[in-house]
DNA sequence: TCTGGGGTCCTAGGACCC
DNA sequence: TCTGGGGTCCTAGGACCC
């Protein structure tokens, strides 16, 4: 099939995880809710439902700011594991339309249509179809908007522009208008530092950045030059950031390459065994995580963000990080909490907001038995809390060192306050 | 009294090997 | 004895997405 020709839908939810919590009680429901972190008084709101959208909350405010502009707000803490779980549901919904399904995020999934609609009208009555699906089976509050064009870039594009609820096609001869309507900022790829830096080239639209000579554009931008270039021109043929494959959809399973948690502290810290005891608890999820995708790791990267108000300057915390690569992979907890508290140990931690850890370089787990007896029996414990785990949800079982508690040191097999 | 938490990809310099 | 180039790995940092 030729590129040129294909007919892309992308399906975005709208006020996705607002709309999740909307559709589970209807006390929710037709009121300002934001979606935030566990600790609400630090945190941001994740997604506001289309009610406090109105009243003037955006995505990522700050609780603080949000309740100054919404007083009546309702802070709601998110669960992710649910809103992954329906993201699958709505996935297969799609996938009983079309084979060529692309999920993109926890809430957007592009499908490529161009055999199953043949022509744009089709695709209209597929998407109208595709939309009743959803209402029948997710509910009448969780709502999606669908972009319909010759690319994902576009089709994308286009469903940004008919939000919340809303249905549009952009064909071919229609994506030059399309662009000349839309900000830069629109655009998936275009966040604030290339509009910044396209603005400091007297770039202000895509009028403008389609007829900046293209060798400009390279010299300044490098690779990301040229998707700048074929982008304004509403052309993805080799896009280096977020449409790798250009035109077409990508359905086979895409592999995790990384593996993170971090956790804003309820309060500052400077103490280390307050730290220990979170990037413990940090890693045991990143191990659980990989265990039960069945991947080991050669990398951990470790990183805490500041408090500093001294030095931040109303321009953000300061943060560090570093990386470990090592030829032994693994997955266990205590081996990922050891290397990242090696990390995080000569680190001054004075003043610590959030601690952080994630695992890269991964591979499949060769599953063989350790050599070493005690490591072979370390294996078959977390092979069984493994197993409760996955029965009864995350959170079944704690290592005693990342329990607050004073027994902590005397808790038996891990010597978590002594050397490790 | 004030910014969460999960990811992806790209660039560039240094070390090291052939 | 001097010097070049290619390839890969490692680390740090920056940009983007939701």
């Amino acid at each position: 099939m030729d590129n040129t020709a294909r007919i892309i839908l992308h399906i975005d939810m709208n006020s996705y995880f607002a709309s999740v919590e909307q559709q589970a009680n209807p006390f929710l429901r037709g009121k300002p809710i934001g979606i935030t972190g566990k600790n609400q008084e630090r945190s941001v709101v994740a997604t506001a439902s289309i009610e406090a959208k109105a009243l003037g909350v955006k995505t990522a405010m700050s609780t603080w700011e949000a309740k100054k502009v919404c007083p009546s707000i309702i802070l709601w803490p998110g669960d992710p594991e649910k809103y992954s779980d329906i993201m699958h549901r709505f996935n297969a919904i799609y996938e009983s339309f079309t084979p060529n399904v692309e999920p993109f995020s926890v809430d957007e999934s592009f499908l490529d249509i161009t055999e199953e609609a043949e022509d744009y009208f089709g695709a209209t009555c597929m998407a109208q179809a595709i939309r009743s699906r959803l209402y029948e089976e997710l509910g009448e509050h969780i709502t999606a908007s669908i972009g319909i064009a010759p690319n994902k870039l576009m089709a994308k594009l286009a469903c940004e522009t008919v939000k919340p609820n809303g249905l549009t096609v952009v064909r071919p001869h229609e994506i030059l208008d399309l662009l000349d309507r839309s900000e830069l900022e629109d655009l998936c790829g275009i966040g604030p530092r290339i509009k910044e830096r396209l603005n400091a080239l007297g770039i202000a639209n895509f009028k403008q950045l389609r007829e900046f000579p293209r060798e400009n554009l390279e010299r300044e931008f490098h690779s990301y030059g040229t998707w700048l270039h074929e982008a304004a021109l509403g052309r993805v043929a080799s896009a280096p950031l977020l449409f790798k494959e250009g035109l077409g959809v990508v359905t086979s399973q895409q592999e995790a390459k990384s593996y993170g948690h971090s956790y804003t502290l309820p309060q500052n810290t400077s103490d280390p065994r307050v730290l220990k005891r979170y990037l413990f608890g940090l890693a045991d999820k990143v191990g659980w995580r990989m265990r039960r995708d069945g991947v080991v790791a050669r990398r951990v990267t470790a990183f805490v963000r500041f408090g500093d108000p001294s030095t931040s300057l109303g321009t953000g915390f300061s943060s560090h990080g570093e990386q470990r690569t090592f030829q032994e992979p693994t997955a266990d907890g205590m081996h990922l909490f050891q290397i990242a508290w090696k990390i995080l140990e000569p680190i001054s931690l004075v003043d610590v907001r959030l601690v952080g850890l994630s695992t890269s370089i991964l591979s499949g787990d060769p599953t063989q038995p350790s050599l070493f007896k005690k490591e072979r029996n370390m294996t078959s414990v977390l092979s069984a809390l493994d197993e409760l785990q996955h029965r009864y949800g995350s959170g079944i079982w704690k290592r005693g060192a990342t329990l607050q508690t004073e027994f902590k040191s005397r808790s038996s097999g891990f010597h978590f306050d002594h050397e490790i």
